[in-house]
DNA sequence: CATCCACCGGAAATGTTGGGAC
DNA sequence: GTCCCAACATTTCCGGTGGATG
């Protein structure tokens, strides 16, 4: 830890702010939806936005403000991306007991049903679409069919979908309320960074300008506060633009890391084969082939062995899910049927920021 | 207008792990 | 233990796609 770091805390994605910045309609329409936690009916709710605008650290805090007779459970579907799995998870929940595998999906179903019915429960479904990828809607179908539904609410996460992309009867089930995440502005930007930065780092120890900086490339606080931080670690004395300037191609690197960490070695180098790819060539797109020669080749050099076309086929899936990744389908051409993929720059605004007045 | 590109993506098969019942 | 079953990750198999090309 350098000098200037007196609390890594706030610093740190998963640190969950007291108030949150820009998100006042928001925080209304979610507090309309559980306005009766837990008495009459629980409603169903969609968070939609793109990454980094705080869904995930808006539905903890709710989570953490419900009265302690609401049994609640967090499910980060990227990890916990089939049926069974999140169904595990839930049942722990509302048992408080662990679990193996080897128990029939019918049987966690049935005592879900039973506890749900007796405890109101809200489950977070964060990162849906990788749930959804592998076993369609079938767990999203049996939780808004359960019985005692209004003892149940279900909140479903995207970064990619505004409603859940589920099959006429479970849409009709589930009827979420969509709250929509707008992006947050420069300023908005600006004031999160400045606000943790006051309550992490020492005083006089960020420059302005370094703060403008991030704020004018990218309105992913994930990725804000990963190049926040990492300029904090390298720094002893103050933060210059200069140096948050020379630190944003490494800082992404690191966010991607985060990103990527749940996942498997393999998709990390798929990753890195889409990444050596677009910079050797400059081309802006490249094609699935290539990049399963480049895994390859990848995986000989580590001495492992390689997954099969069809599951790297997956995994550049999920890396779009991820958002750092695009991917234009086409379906047959002059290419035939395949994908071109991109590396994602959303994130990363390369023009020159506008100066604060 | 037939043919072809080059991989998409569904479905079934395989091998592994961890149940409960006997 | 042994047997059978469920679920998982991954492999194997393959029909299908539609603009470009001749």
């Amino acid at each position: 830890m350098t000098p200037i770091i007196e609390n890594p805390a706030p610093l740190q994605s998963d640190y969950v702010p007291e108030t949150f910045v820009n998100r006042k309609e928001e925080e209304a329409g979610l507090q309309a939806a559980f306005a009766d936690p837990g008495d009459t009916s629980l409603r169903n709710i969609h968070l939609y936005g793109s990454r980094g605008q705080g869904k995930t650290h808006f539905a903890l805090s709710l989570l953490e403000d419900l009265p302690d007779r609401v049994n609640t459970c967090y499910i980060p579907c990227n990890q916990y991306d089939t049926q069974y799995k999140a169904l595990q998870q839930i049942y722990q929940s509302v048992t408080q007991e662990e679990i193996n595998n080897g128990y029939h999906t019918s049987d966690l179903k049935r005592e879900i049903e039973e506890r749900t019915g007796a405890v109101p429960t809200v489950v977070v479904l964060d990162e849906i679409d990788f749930a959804l990828m592998n076993d369609g809607d079938s767990l999203l179908y049996f939780l808004s069919r359960i019985k005692n539904a209004e003892n149940l609410s279900i909140i479903t996460i995207s970064a990619n979908h505004q409603e859940p992309p589920v099959e006429e009867r479970t849409r009709s089930s589930l009827q979420p309320q969509r709250i929509s995440f707008p992006p947050y502005t420069g300023e908005n930007v600006y004031e999160i960074l400045l606000k943790r930065a006051k309550h992490s780092l020492a005083n006089q120890s960020v420059q302005k300008e370094a703060l403008t900086y991030i704020a004018s490339t990218t309105d992913n606080i994930q990725y804000a506060l990963t190049w926040l931080r990492k300029a904090a670690q390298q720094t002893e004395n103050t933060i210059t633009e200069n140096q948050v300037k020379k630190l944003q191609s490494p800082a992404y690197q690191k966010y991607i890391q985060q990103l990527l960490q749940p996942f498997t070695p393999h998709h990390r180098q798929v990753f890195q084969s889409v990444q050596e790819l677009v910079d050797e060539r400059d081309s802006s797109s490249i094609r699935t082939g290539p990049i399963y020669e480049r895994y390859n080749q990848l995986c000989h050099e580590h001495r492992e062995e390689p997954l099969t076309e069809r599951r790297i086929s997956d995994f550049l899936k999920h890396l779009e899910l991820l958002n750092i990744i695009e991917a234009k389908y086409h379906y047959g051409g002059k290419n035939g049927k395949t994908r071109d993929i991109q590396i994602n720059s959303k994130h990363i605004n390369l023009t020159p920021p506008k100066p604060r007045k």
